[in-house]
DNA sequence: CGGAAATTTGAGCAATTTCAACATGGGTGG
DNA sequence: CCACCCATGTTGAAATTGCTCAAATTTCCG
C-alpha cells in the first residue's frame, strides 16, 4: 500500500466545494478538513480491500478510484468508478459490520482525503445541514442502484451503454460533440457488468442511438447541448 | 383507492417494536405514533401510485405490500414486498423530487400506518438514536440492493431462488423444516426479476441445493436450524 | 361442479457469455 | 527512430441461459 502522505499540495478548495459541506460556514469546513488528511496513491495502489476494517471515508480529491467487489467464485464486480468530490464509503460506515464491503483501487494516480470515521459521525451529528444532505446523498445512490436494476432488466447492452456513455459525458462536464473516454473500455464493461468482447460488439449499434465511438473518441450525433 | 380509517385496532405494539423507534422513551414513541393514522387496506387496494406526491412514510402494521415501479416499456418491476414492520418510503423522503417513484398495492388485506413526512423529519431531528438507526437502515437496504445486483450478475436463478427462499424463511421466521410460501410465485417470479416460467422449470432443480418444493410448500433439507 | 386464475410444460428464439484467434497500439530498449 | 512486446481491444463461432408464445394442468373458490 505505496501511499504517500501529501502536505504541500492544498486540495481543500475541492473538498469544500462538496456539496455534502456546502451548508456549513468555512470555520466548520476546516474543522472537517483538519479531522483528515490528504494521501497520494500512485495508479494501482490499493485504497483499502475488502475485509479491512474501516477507518475513514475517503473524499477523492483528484484521479479516478475502482471500488470492487469479489464474489465467492473469485469474480470481481466494478461497483463504482469514483472521481473527483466522490465520497468512499459513505454506506458501509453505518453497516452493523465495520468491515469494508469492497475494495478500491487508484485507476490513475490519485489524491484521496481521508476522514477518519468518528471525526466524521461527530460532525454529522452536529450539524443538522450535513446530516440533511448526507441522507440525500444516501438516498440518492440508492435510487440511483435501483435505477440500474431497472436498466439491466428492462434494456439491451447497447442502450444500456448509450445511456452509460450520456451520463459521463455529463458528470465529467465533457464536450458533447465529442471527448476522449475517460476510461479504459474493460473497466467500462466491468462497471456496466458485461463483457469487454459485449460492449465491443455493441460500440458499433451505437449508431442507432445516435452515438459513434471510434478508438476512445466518442462523438454524439444529437449534440443540441454544448 | 378504497382505504378506511381505524380507531379501534390497535397496533402501536408492532409499531413501537419497531427497530427504528427502539431506542426512544414509549412518550416519546407515542409522539410518533400521535402523529400519524392507521389504515386499512383491502386486498388490491392502491396504496399509492408512482408520480404520487409523497406525503407520508407508511409503516405496514399487518399485511403484505407490494412496492413496484413501471418502466417506460410499461413492464412492470416488483422492487420489493414489504411485511408486518417494513417501512416504506424511507429513501423517497430523502429524494429532490417529492414524487413516489414506485406505486404500492396490498397484496393482502393490510393495515398501515402513515405518518406525515413533515413529522417524521422533524422527529428525525430531534432524536439522535433514531437518526442513527435511520441512516442504518437506509445502509442496510442500499447494501442489499447491491447483493441482489451481484447475485444476479453471478449466479444462476436457481441459485438465486434457493438464496431467496432461505431469506424468506429466516425473515419470516418460518421453520426449515417445511413452510407454506407466503406469497404467490407469480409475485416471487417478479420479486426475483424472473420470469414466472423460469422459475417454475427452477423449482425442481432446487434440489441440487437441498431444498424440495411442492406445490407451495417448502422443505429444507439440510434443516440444522430449527 | 364449473370457471377463472395460477402454475407447469414444451419448443423455438434471442441475447450474452465463453473460448479462441487475431489486430492494434503505445511505450521501451536497442 | 524503429522493431518488438505486452496490454488492450476486436472478431468469429459455439454453447448457455433465460425469454416468449402456446398449450396443457392444476388449484382455488363460489
Amino acid at each position: 500500500m505505496a501511499r504517500a502522505y501529501l502536505s504541500t499540495t492544498d486540495h481543500s478548495g475541492i473538498i469544500r466545494s462538496i456539496p455534502l459541506f456546502s451548508g456549513l460556514t468555512a470555520e466548520e469546513q476546516d474543522s472537517f478538513l483538519k479531522s483528515g488528511n490528504l494521501y497520494f496513491y500512485n495508479r494501482k495502489d490499493i485504497i483499502f480491500q475488502q475485509g479491512d476494517t474501516i477507518r475513514s471515508l475517503y473524499i477523492i480529491a483528484e484521479g479516478i478510484v475502482q471500488e470492487f467487489s469479489r464474489t465467492y467464485g473469485g469474480r470481481e464486480i466494478t461497483q463504482n468508478l469514483h472521481r473527483e468530490g466522490d465520497i468512499i464509503c459513505k454506506t458501509e460506515v453505518f453497516l452493523q459490520d465495520d468491515l469494508h464491503q469492497t475494495g478500491a483501487v487508484a485507476v490513475s494516480d490519485a489524491h484521496v482525503f481521508e476522514l477518519p470515521v468518528h471525526a466524521f459521525k461527530n460532525n454529522l451529528m452536529k450539524h443538522n445541514c450535513v446530516a440533511t444532505s448526507f441522507l440525500s446523498s444516501l438516498a440518492e445512490h440508492s435510487f440511483m442502484k435501483q435505477q440500474e436494476i431497472e436498466q439491466k432488466m428492462t434494456m439491451t447492452t447497447t442502450e444500456i451503454l448509450a445511456s452509460y456513455l450520456r451520463q459521463v459525458c455529463k458528470t465529467h462536464g465533457l464536450s458533447a460533440r465529442g471527448f476522449t473516454l475517460p476510461f479504459k473500455k474493460t473497466l467500462i464493461a466491468s462497471r456496466l457488468g458485461m463483457e469487454l468482447e459485449t460492449l465491443s460488439r455493441a460500440l458499433p449499434k451505437l449508431k442507432q442511438h445516435g452515438i459513434t465511438v471510434k478508438g476512445s473518441q466518442v462523438v454524439f450525433h444529437d449534440a443540441a447541448l454544448s
